[in-house]
DNA sequence: TGATACCTGAGTAAATCACTCAAGAACATC
DNA sequence: GATGTTCTTGAGTGATTTACTCAGGTATCA
């Protein structure tokens, strides 16, 4: 498995935030609660979130976290690389300074770049504000579903 | 990171064994020096690869491994999953049985889906084959350099 | 029968994961 | 300025995975 918790309760967490966006800050409890994240175990992700720059957070009561930028300018890529490190899929296709001597050594190394190089492209090109409109939806047709 | 080494070195060590395919069982000693495998992990990975039928194996003074099917047949997709079992980039993403009630928790699955499809599709174009050719222009390649 | 090679399962050190806990620092309000 | 609220940080922990090694066994050939 490529991505672990961290990414994937990270990117909850900021979908969390975005759809709450210009409603003031939005505390820790309530993004936990409507996520399903363990509260202290967010506390360490919101950190990550916040040492990256992409959200600000105000302490004291009716404080919280809310985002820096437009969730239209935050790519999924830059999020889960914030929060996973590198997504390579394989050691020897990080960019780890030279060590480019495993190619000679082993040959699906190349398919592997293809497929990761088309990851990154595809991950770039989805923004925090799609994934909050997806969503919007989801609900909607959960709706429509229930009504029926 | 989603390929352990086991991924790894197992298409290696299929990749040798495709190159020297005709030429009578391969010892594991041979591939190891090559393919710079610990030897005993390897005697593993190639019990894997005999269990998931890529690899017939035969003992005793001038035994070794090879392979059951022509290089042209066997995927790259298929030697993957056989060696790591799902590829799978999240866990919510294994045909684990029904449980789907995670898309409508978390926004970022359909991006995903898209991504792993992707990624399989591409993997199952690759023929073990086409990995030798590849290793194979990259060695006159690396020949003419060298020449120059 | 003995040398050669594969086969198997147990074991293990190190790393990573998915958290929890506790103490602290900033802030708002009364 | 005391109090309670909320974020901040670091340390610690049990479970799991990774990447192996080792010891003993089995089949085959000469
Ligand atoms: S070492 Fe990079 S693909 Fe094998
Ligand atoms: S739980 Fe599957 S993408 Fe988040």
């Amino acid at each position: 498995m490529l991505l672990s918790t961290k990414g994937d309760y990270g990117v909850r967490a900021m979908i969390d935030l975005a759809k709450h966006a210009g409603e003031g800050p939005v505390q820790r409890s309530e993004i936990a609660r409507r996520r399903q994240i363990p509260e202290s175990y967010l506390d360490h992700l919101l950190a990550q979130l916040r040492r990256a720059g992409f959200v600000r957070s105000t302490r004291g009561p009716s404080g919280g976290h809310e985002l820096v930028k437009p969730s239209s300018e935050i790519s999924l890529l830059g999020l889960l690389e914030a929060l996973e490190g590198s997504l390579a899929p394989l050691g020897c296709l990080e960019p780890a300074a030279g060590d480019d001597a495993a190619e000679s050594i082993c040959g699906q190394n190349w398919v592997w770049q293809e497929i990761y190089d088309q990851m990154r492209t595809r991950l770039a090109a989805v923004s925090l504000a799609e994934l909050v409109e997806h969503e919007r939806e989801h609900e909607r047709q959960a709706v429509i579903t229930y009504n029926i």
